[in-house]
DNA sequence: TTGAAAGCGCTAACAG
DNA sequence: CTGTTAGCGCTTTCAA
C-alpha cells in the first residue's frame, strides 16, 4: 500500500510552499486564482486527503462538537442526525460518543474531550447536577431535554414537560372527560415535570387527580410493563381517560386493555408522551405529546456557537420550547354512560 | 480557562523524561515499578489527559476502526454498541460516522479515512460492488449483512437470508400450512435472498409460491405501507399464512388485517423478518426471523483484527451465520376449514 | 531502565 | 500574494 499523499507532495507537485497549498485547500483567502486552480488540480490528481489528526494538532481550534448518545434511543439518533447537518452549515463537525452498558457517561465524555471537542452536548443526562456543573466548568456544555435547578454552568435547551401533560389533560377535558388518571414514570426530572404538569392541570380544572405509581424498584420504569401493571390497577375502577408518562407505557397499557376487552377510545381514551415512530404506526395511532426535535437541536447548536464564536462567557438563558399534541385515534369523547 | 496539562508537565513534575512518562502512561514495558508509580500519581494529581490528536499523529498506528451507521436504524445502533465493547477488549477504538440524508456514504467514509481509521466496517451498504471493491483496495474493509458476488476485496460477514425465509416456510409448513404467500421487499441483495429462500423452500415442499410485489417505485419499500398494500391484494384470495420481507411490512400487514376483521393467527398466520424490538412487544408478538447480532459483530471484529494484527493480506473466507426463528403469537396451525 | 533528539503532517505567524 | 520558520503534543528510534 502506497504511502499516503501529504500536503508537501501536493505543494511540491505545483511548485508552491506547503503553506500556500494549505491556504488553498482550506479555502482561506490569500492565494491567487491561478495558484488556487493549480493546487486544487494537483490535489485532485494525486488523491490528496488532509490528515485530520495533523490539522487538529496544528490548529488552535478544532471546530468539533462532541455529542453523547445512547445509540439505542430513537430520539438520540434523531438529534444526532439533525445536529450533524446543522453543525455542518456552521462549519462545525460532530463527534459521536456512545454510552453503552459497559461504557458509562464519564468514559464517553473523556473520549470526547480527548478528541479536542470544543463543546459538548448531552441529551437528557442523568448525572447529578453538581457533576454537570463541574463538567461545564471545563468545557462549554449544552444540556438537552433536562431541567436544571438554577443552572449556572451549562446551557439548557428543553421542552416544557409540564406543559406537555397539561396539554394532554386539556385535550381530554375539552372532549368531556373528568375522570382522568395518570400513569407515573417514577423518579427523574422528566418524570417529575410530567407528573406535576398533570397534577396542576387537573387542579386548575377542579378535577380529582389519580396517579398510578410506576413499576417499583424491581423493574425498569417507563416501559411497556409499567403500562401493563397500571392496567391491572385501573380495572378496579375504570376512569374514562388515562395519560401515560410515555409512549412505551401507553403501548403496554393499550395491549393490556385490549386483552381485557376494553376498547380504546370507546371505553377509555389514552394519551402517550414522546410521539415516537411507534405511536405514529397506523397499527397504534396513539394520541401523544411530542417535542420539536429540529427546533431543539437548532437551539442547542445556537447555544454552542454563541459561546464558541460569539464569545459568550456564561450560559445563555434557558431555552424552553413548547410541546405539541398529536391527536390520533386513541382519544374520543367519553361514552355517554347510563 | 487554564492551559491543558501536557505530558511534559507530568514528566517535569516527576523529574523524568517525557519519553519515560509516555511509556508509563501507555502501560508499555520498560519503566521500573517505582517510576511507574510516581508518574501515575503525578498524572492523576495534575489531571493529565492525553491528547488524542497528538498521539495519533505521532504513532504509526491509530488502532481506530471506522463504523458507518445510519443512526436511525435500531439494528445499526445495536451493532455500534456491540462493536464498541468488543473492540475495546482488543485494544481498538471505534469511530462512528453517520450517514444522513444530506451526507452520503461517500462523505461519511472520507471522514473516517481522514480520521486515520485503519479499517472500515460497513453495515449493509447499498453501494455497487465495484465501489466496495475499490474502497477495499484502499483500506481493510468488512461488509456486514450484505452478500457480494465472489468477493475479492472486502471481508464479508452476514446471515444466510435465504435460510431465514426458508426457516419461516418450514415453521409454517410444519404447522400444517400449504397456502403460504410472501410479501416481497423489492430490489436489493437482501430482498433477493429472502425471496429466493422462500421460493426454494416452497419448491422443495411441492408448494405453489405466491409472491406479492412490493410497493412500486413510487413509495419506499419494506415499510408498513408495503404491508398495508399487500393486505389489499391478499383479501381477494386469502392464503392461510404469509411471510413478510421484514417486520415493518409485517406490522403494516397486521394492522390492515385487523381493520378488515381478519384475526391473526386464527384466520391467517404471519411471520416477519428482523426480530426488531417492535416485534417483541407484547402488543405485537410477531413470529419473526432474526440474526445473532452479537455473533455478527464478533466475527466482523475478528476479520478486522486478522488483517490488522494477524497480518492477513486478502479477505478471509466469507462468514455466513445462521438465522434463528422466534416463534411468538402470530403463527398457529391453519383453521380446519369446512 | 532512562533520556535526547527527531519527527508525525499540518497550521500560524511573520517576513519578503 | 507567497515563502520561511516554528511549533502543536505526542511517540519513537537510538544511544547512554
Amino acid at each position: 500500500m502506497a504511502r499516503r499523499v501529504r500536503l508537501d507532495d501536493v505543494a511540491a507537485a505545483v511548485g508552491v510552499s506547503p503553506a500556500s497549498a494549505s491556504l488553498v485547500l482550506r479555502g482561506a483567502p490569500g492565494p491567487s486564482a491561478a495558484t488556487r486552480a493549480r493546487v486544487l488540480e494537483a490535489a485532485q490528481r494525486l488523491g490528496y486527503r488532509p490528515d485530520r489528526a495533523a490539522s487538529l494538532l496544528a490548529s488552535r481550534r478544532s471546530r468539533l462538537i462532541g455529542l453523547l448518545i445512547d445509540v439505542r434511543s430513537a430520539f438520540h439518533a434523531e438529534v444526532a442526525e439533525q445536529l450533524q447537518d446543522a453543525a455542518e452549515d456552521r462549519g462545525y463537525d460532530v463527534v459521536l460518543s456512545t454510552v453503552t452498558r459497559r461504557r458509562g457517561q464519564a468514559r464517553a465524555v473523556e473520549t470526547l474531550l480527548d478528541s479536542r471537542c470544543e463543546a459538548l452536548v448531552l441529551i437528557g443526562p442523568e448525572a447529578p447536577q453538581p457533576d454537570l456543573e463541574r463538567l461545564a466548568a471545563t468545557v462549554p456544555l449544552v444540556v438537552l431535554c433536562r431541567r436544571l435547578e438554577a443552572a449556572t454552568g451549562p446551557d439548557v435547551v428543553r421542552t416544557a414537560d409540564q406543559a406537555g401533560t397539561a396539554l394532554a389533560v386539556d385535550h381530554l377535558h375539552r372532549l368531556g372527560h373528568t375522570a382522568i388518571a395518570y400513569v407515573d414514570g417514577g423518579i427523574g426530572t422528566i418524570a417529575e415535570d410530567r407528573r406535576d404538569g398533570y397534577l396542576r392541570a387537573m387542579g386548575e380544572r377542579g378535577l380529582a387527580p389519580r396517579v398510578l405509581p410506576s413499576t417499583g424498584p424491581t423493574g425498569p420504569t417507563g416501559t411497556e410493563s409499567t403500562g401493563i401493571e397500571a392496567a391491572a390497577h385501573l380495572l378496579d375502577d375504570l376512569p374514562t381517560a388515562v395519560v401515560a408518562f410515555n409512549d412505551r407505557t401507553a403501548v403496554g397499557l393499550l395491549d393490556a386493555l385490549a386483552r381485557k376487552g376494553i376498547s380504546v377510545p370507546e371505553d377509555l381514551s389514552v394519551v402517550g408522551y414522546d410521539d415516537q415512530p411507534l405511536a405514529r404506526l397506523a397499527h397504534v395511532g396513539l394520541t401523544t405529546v411530542g417535542q420539536d426535535t429540529e427546533a431543539l437541536t437548532a437551539r442547542a447548536l445556537d447555544a454552542v456557537v454563541a459561546r464558541l464564536d460569539g464569545g459568550r462567557e456564561g450560559p445563555g438563558p434557558e431555552q424552553v420550547l413548547d410541546p405539541y399534541l398529536a391527536v390520533r385515534r386513541t382519544t374520543a369523547p367519553p361514552r355517554v354512560s347510563a
